[in-house]
DNA sequence: CACGGCATCCACCCACGGGCTGACCGAGGA
DNA sequence: TCCTCGGTCAGCCCGTGGGTGGATGCCGTG
């Protein structure tokens, strides 16, 4: 971990990596190796120089940073530290699905940003604190807790949940029956006690039930 | 912003809560104006004392810091930033699901503690570096990108696009007539064409589709 | 203008789904 | 021992869902 911390500066304002270049170089375990000043220009110098981290603007010419992101790190290239001056939440979003290591806000203190650049170096992940907040309620809104409480299945044997299960696949009686070696009568048994238990009128209610409460969940095939 | 910001420390170490009220007490802008050995104390010291934030340990008797945070922050009574010593998962996920502004390590440098301290209090969020990446995986793996492409459901033309929300949601082709104001047989029109655009036999796998491509999530009722 | 795409509507047919009733078996608790 | 519960199966009924085919009017584009 001692050893110095390799960073490529991208960003389209020659002033910002001034500052940036700034503020880095005083530090004894980071060395800006290149700079570059669109996004096609930083795949290059990433490819070429394999640096630890690259530092990326999102909002440039030629190529963003988004987009810049995602030719990095799925090739393996380097780590992308992601900066913006506003805190747009598509971005910040968009950057880290293309594999970003971190978002950060441009108004960051200069002691924030190398310690993020530490972070991410030895393969953690930093966001600023105001993103931090909306990522959260997202993530949490949309992957975390299940709104819907997951108790209500409990009413449910374990057969009957893993029929739940199925259906929620879109799997008709007969291919449930077929996947569980029972006769289609028995598997209507299940699927009638299932929508008793659950006070639902359709098997398709059933699976609107099975996604609210985390059941199943999208993408999980 | 300038006010001093108010902290109860919870921890059922009182060792631990020296080291804390030491560092904390260092601090202009900071007070620490109460401390709890257990989280039901900390839910009675947030009631009391109302502070800004409550720096809360995740192990403790009598009632553990993941459950203490839920009654401290369903009732507003403070901002919650929880700290563990090992970097469980779980607990990390529980505590931010139970409303949680944050979330560090115990081996957080004091300096970064006092700033995630600021951070919290002025409503942002704050997780330490190595526990945000598995948190990114988790997220982006769950509720970030569709895994299936949404630009399968290009093809569908407007109106069968509202029709496949509405199936999308447990209806019967009879009450999404209701809803839209028209006759069942020309819902059922929609819903062929729907079927038959998409390649799938049932509307049961439709709504599985609809969840699969982010149509609709989990929890937007 | 004529054509194609879209939304709307209708009628017919039939299979699948789901409600209901009743029955059998094995495991486990009272 | 008996009784309950989960799991299995069957037969009956009928409503809904979905396929097919055909019809109208609207709109934008070539």
């Amino acid at each position: 971990m001692g050893r110095v911390i390799r960073v490529v500066l991208v960003d389209d304002q020659e002033l910002m990596r001034a500052g940036f270049r700034m503020v880095l170089g005083a530090q004894e375990d980071v060395e800006v190796v290149g700079e570059a000043g669109n996004g096609a220009e930083a795949v290059e110098l990433a490819a070429s120089l394999r640096p630890d981290v690259v530092l990326m603007d999102v909002r440039m010419p030629v190529l963003d940073g988004v987009e810049a992101t995602l030719r990095i790190t799925e090739r393996g290239l380097a780590k992308v530290l992601v900066m913006t001056t506003f805190d747009l939440d598509e971005y910040a979003l968009s950057a880290l699905r293309n594999g970003a290591s971190g978002f950060l806000l441009k108004d960051t203190p200069s002691a924030h940003l190398v310690d993020a650049l530490r972070s991410v170096a030895s393969g953690d992940a930093v966001v600023s604190p105001s993103v931090t907040r909306r990522l959260l309620d997202r993530f949490l809104g949309a992957a975390g807790g299940q709104l819907r409480d997951a108790a209500v299945l409990d009413v449910l044997t374990d057969r009957e949940r893993e029929v739940l299960l199925l259906i929620a696949q879109g799997l008709s009686n007969t291919e449930i029956a077929r996947k569980l070696f029972l006769s289609e009568a028995t598997v209507k048994t299940h699927v009638g006690r299932v929508l008793a238990k659950l006070d639902l009128r359709d098997r398709v209610q059933a699976v609107v039930l099975a996604y609210e409460t985390g059941l199943v969940r999208p993408g999980e095939h």
